[in-house]
DNA sequence: ATAATAATTAAACAAACGTTTGTCAAGTTT
DNA sequence: AAACTTGACAAACGTTTGTTTAATTATTAT
């Protein structure tokens, strides 16, 4: 149970922070709590992350900083909007996957009120918007359209969330094994859905323009 | 500030506790916080809940039973399954309206560990998914095909909630206004969205079995 | 009117909370 | 070699936590 990896002392309490704050949530884990599970003294909290709060912030910027250059890198100038949208859904789901506590724990957290983490999480948020922005543009999207631009565009982000979100009632209800081929056929999936949806959606205002014209 | 309606003292507690549960998560709310809101006698929440986990199981209970019958009352005999994927999408968005709170805080609750709610969370999800089961049976979708069901299903969850977890964002960076017009927009683009998708996905499972034999 | 039950209160409880203290050993710098 | 810095520790800090107690007021039934 105890962390005593190879690891050093910070490392050990950012890994079992993380892990009990997927269980659990943040306000319901103790400092002691996670220093018996890194195996290291009660003081080492105030020292490496200047209080509890402190490593709930180091948390959330390690994951703002992953998210951001995942999103940097899933943008290539030369291809069409469905390349780029696939390839945009892949690396969320390859990012989900591959850092999937410390983005459950950004999930959960992010919309609850700590007044000490407030400006943090405007500022990143305001960040990541301006990123999906430049994305959206670079799409071939209407940018102007905002009404649906809001509906549309954390409606993808929550659909791959949601999927490691319920992983154990996947996994104990539906009998999912998480492997590469799941996750191929869920990224398509997902792609496809949201492709086929957002096709739907321009043909539908297509239609009410004419029918206004 | 302080709660001092016509409401019975339960009633008051059971207000303010979601309200704040919803600002700040279950675990970071104390009961003096919720009691104070309310205007009782910090023994009152032994009295009528029992403890502090009583009340949000009360939430989380009358959460279940307003979803369900929700659900339930989604389904009509006679129609299309476009017809009744856009009433369930229909009836979803409304729900969630009239119970942003109950649902928030039941969003964001649920996966969190809580050793005393355990057993009810189990029963509540099994149910749910029962009536889900029956819903996608009803709309000749291939309940066989788990494996896209359980990328699908929790996804048309996920879009709905998603809308009204990040509502401050969307007010204050999308500047949308929350009337009428908007949720009747955002109920047909989501229903769009999630039919033109499954069309989609058909589309490309067809194509498959095709290209297979 | 009186007895019984229900609702509400202030006060106190032990336990847990996050943080700080003072100390010490091991390196590093001067 | 002396002065300083860093990393780690046990112990204690004052505060807050959820819960309970015993007393009191309000309501209902007899």
């Amino acid at each position: 149970m105890a962390e005593n990896s190879a690891l050093e002392p910070k490392q050990r309490i950012l890994k079992a922070a993380i892990s009990l704050f997927v269980q659990k949530g943040f306000a319901a884990v103790g400092v002691r709590e996670i220093t018996k599970e890194a195996n290291v003294n009660i003081a080492m909290i105030s020292y490496y992350f200047e209080g509890k709060v402190g490593i709930l912030k180091a948390i959330l910027e390690e994951f703002f900083e992953r998210y951001s250059q995942m999103l940097r890198d899933a943008v290539t100038e030369e291809e069409t909007t469905e390349e780029g949208i696939r390839r945009l859904i892949g690396h969320m789901v390859d990012f989900v996957r591959e850092n999937t506590e410390l983005a459950i724990v950004a999930y959960n957290e992010l919309p609850l009120d700590l007044p000490e983490l407030a400006e943090l999480k405007v500022e990143k948020i305001t960040q990541m918007i301006g990123i999906m922005s430049g994305l959206i543009k670079r799409f071939g999207l209407d940018p102007e359209d905002i009404y649906h631009l809001g509906m549309i565009g954390p409606s993808l982000i929550s659909m791959v969330f949601m999927n490691f979100r319920i992983r154990s009632i996947l996994k104990n209800v539906f009998k999912v094994k998480f492997d590469d081929a799941y996750y191929k056929e869920f990224k398509e999936t997902i792609a496809t859905l949201f492709l086929s949806g957002i096709q739907g959606i321009a043909a539908k205002k297509q239609m009410q323009k004419r029918g206004k014209t």
